[in-house]
DNA sequence: TGAATATATGAGCAATTATTCATATATTGG
DNA sequence: CCAATATATGAATAATTGCTCATATATTCA
C-alpha cells in the first residue's frame, strides 16, 4: 500500500532526532567507535579518546539514557558496552557513508 | 581479519558526527520525512511540516550543504529531494529503532 | 518595465550543549 | 577506620545552533 504522504509527528520526530543526536558529536563518535569490539571501563574509554575521565562520564549519562550503552559495574570500576547489534549496525553504516561513497 | 582496537580518528569522527548532525534535529527530521516519498518545493516543506519558509530555507542549505537533499531549480520553485536512497535508508533505520523496538 | 511571487541570506537573539573544575559517592586494601 | 582509586555529578562557562525579522535575489507575468 502507497504510504499517506505527510509528515512524521512532531513526538516522534524528536524521538527520532534525539537518537541520531546520540551519533552528532564528534567525541560521542569516538567514545562509541572505541566500545565497537570490546567493553571498556570509563578510565580506558577516556584513555583511548583522550578525553577527562570527568567529560567522557557526563557523556556517558548521556548515551546510558538514550540506552545506547549499557553499564556493567565490577568492583569500583563500570565497564560499558554498546547496548545491541542494531546501535553498532547503525553507526557502521554512518561510518560506511563517510569513508565509502 | 580482527580490527584494530582503535577508536575513530577525530577527523573521520568529526564528518561522521556531522552526517549525522543531519538527523538530530526534529525540524530536520520533519523536513527529510516530508521529502521521503517525493520532491518537494520549499513552500510546500513549509507548509506540511508549519515552519516559516525562512526557517525551511536555512535548514535546507544545511542539509544541501552535508549533500542530504537535492535540489531542482524551475522557474522561481525550488524543489527538493532526498539525495539518494542511501540517505532514505539510514533515516528508516532511525525511524524503526524508535517505533518497533 | 514594474509588481508579484518564490526562495535565499545575514544579523541578532534565545536556547542548547560540551567541557572544565570542584566536589561527592562508592569500593577496595591496609 | 582511613587512604587511595574509580566514577559520577553540579555549577559555570564558552561555543554552537535554530529561529525570527528584515532584506536581497531571481523569475514570471501583465
Amino acid at each position: 500500500m502507497p504510504e499517506t504522504d505527510q509528515v512524521l509527528d512532531e513526538y516522534t520526530a524528536a524521538q527520532v532526532a534525539e537518537f541520531f543526536s546520540a551519533f552528532s558529536d564528534t567525541s560521542r563518535v569516538r567514545i562509541i567507535s572505541a566500545l565497537k569490539d570490546c567493553e571498556k571501563n570509563v578510565g580506558a574509554i577516556a584513555a583511548a579518546v583522550n578525553m577527562s575521565e570527568s567529560a567522557v562520564s557526563h557523556q556517558l549519562r548521556g548515551l546510558r539514557q538514550m540506552r545506547l550503552v549499557r553499564a556493567r559495574k565490577e568492583g569500583r570500576q563500570v565497564f560499558y558496552c554498546l547496548d545491541d547489534d542494531h546501535i553498532t549496525e547503525i553507526f557502521q553504516t554512518g561510518i560506511d557513508h563517510i569513508t565509502h561513497g
